[in-house]
DNA sequence: TCGGATTACGTGCACCGTAATGATC
DNA sequence: GATCATTACGGTGCACGTAATCCGA
């Protein structure tokens, strides 16, 4: 069998046409790769150059030979990506997520409780997230619906409602709670990467009255600078993203009100037990 | 990059279970295997068995990997064919011919003309040889009818006529010359691989009739212990295939009689310029 | 006690680099 | 003289084997 440097130093020289030039590429002498090439037509048993004097070429055969010699070199860099690739997914816990929030309850029980695991998170849409589970690319994922798949584990977690936060001096800011409805005809922001939340409130408000940020800089900007109204919500004012001097208000309609369920393949449960009753602690703490 | 001898040994492990089985067929020390998966470990820089004390296996990561150095290996071991048989092509004059006979002009003059050239030769019907020439299957075909592609270059060759020989108290053996159809009703034997002339005959004489004999063996016993006629050729004559006791007839025929050709592709004219001057002297001989 | 893996240790080969040589422009 | 390949020579790393050790059936 040839080896892997020879094809390397092969493929080099094939790039290079000269036996100086690739020995540069490669960090090693000219007359070492000399002495390769040399070994290489021995080890085959055909030629591959042409020499002539102080000229060397590849002939037919050794650009075949190259050609090949890439293929061989293609297959060794996949092995490595994808062992390697495999054995990173082995360490990582993968989370799939309908919106945002969740996800700041979640990190900090994973981080403490799959020691040595890296933790990677991604936002998508209910249907891609129960697919993504089954196919092995998230092992956790949250939903804003109880999944009725058997194959999967499912418990209840945090409920998270929408707010609009308001400047004081704003028509609707003297009310206590806010419909959809009420909203109509006033331009609003809200911030991109929201997940389902978006879908919802493309339901509720006229494309051109919506305005999406989805850069948090542009957001946070915008609502320092201009008196426009914006969505927030319970948990995000928890987390800071509270207004002392707007006025926040709940909005009363069923679908702006939003219980999250946290998942596992059943096979899965097991793996994941402190998790999930590290989780169910923190609902309680919550209430 | 991982060398070859790591993934042959890495292979032979997952073959085998045990690190004695696979060092047994490697011809190496299970010490030194040992420490090669360790190596291989080492360098790609993740786990690929489970140790516990006397015994080791590979884990999921290692089967993955023992999985793509499979493939890592047959791109090896096929560009090692490849490059191999590609240049055994280069030293290699096949020849395509559409019967035996010519062959046996051109072997001695391309022995003597393509110096250190391995020569191979194959019947096969007009058009395959054509599509072989043009495929390079073939540098070299022999012809029965010259053709009109403008891609090679061609030149006329010697010529066959088929005869019967009959045996001396044969009621045909009287006659100067014969046609096919007074043949008729008679069994007649044949050579198996005479190319075109296998077509011909079955033309003209009906398949029970015919008896084929594919064995050189069999069909010199056969003319020995018979006294059936059989189908040869002036050629054949020339070549000893006479038989001083017997009667040979030359059939009258059109096509009994066969014009040969020799033809290359146009770009190797010049690589087989001698090889096409010796055949016009052998016809100029044979004249 | 045997089968099987690992550790320890010494050795030789194979690949490497430096220097010199050859060859062509 | 500059460029580029090859030959010569000496050094060293590394993969190997032998021997010893460890561990479980």
């Amino acid at each position: 069998m040839i080896e892997i440097y020879l094809l390397e130093q092969l493929a080099a020289f094939a790039r290079h046409g000269t036996l100086l030039a690739a020995a540069d590429e490669l960090h090693i002498s000219q007359p070492a790769l000399s002495r390769s090439m040399k070994k290489l037509e021995e080890q085959l048993g055909v030629s591959l150059f042409h020499r002539e004097n102080s000229k060397i070429s590849l002939n037919e055969t050794g650009k075949l030979a190259a050609e090949y010699a890439e293929k061989v070199l293609a297959a060794d860099r996949d092995m490595i990506d994808r062992v390697l690739s495999f054995d990173r997914q082995l360490r990582t816990v993968s989370v799939g997520t309908c919106t945002p929030f969740p996800m700041w309850e979640v990190m900090p029980i994973l981080q403490e409780r799959m020691i040595g695991m890296a933790i990677t998170s991604e936002i998508a849409p209910d249907d891609r997230l129960i697919s993504g589970l089954k196919s092995k690319l998230y092992q956790l994922v949250i939903l804003h619906q109880p999944p009725e798949d058997k194959e999967l584990f499912c418990q209840r977690f945090l409920e998270e409602r929408l707010y609009v936060t308001l400047p004081q001096n704003h028509p609707l800011a003297k009310r206590e709670s806010l419909r959809f409805a009420d909203l109509a005809g006033n331009s609003i922001l809200v911030s991109g990467n929201i997940g389902f939340w978006m879908e919802l409130c493309k339901r509720h408000i006229a494309p051109s009255h919506l305005l999406v940020q989805n850069s948090v800089e542009a957001m946070g900007e915008l609502v320092e600078a201009s008196s426009l109204p914006f969505f927030n919500s319970d948990r995000m004012m928890e987390r800071g993203y509270d207004h002392p001097e707007r006025v926040s208000l709940p909005l009363e309609d069923d679908d702006a009100r939003a219980v999250y369920y946290i998942a596992c393949l059943s096979q899965d449960k097991k793996r994941f037990g402190s998790v999930f009753s590290a989780v169910r602690e923190a609902v309680l703490r919550k209430r």
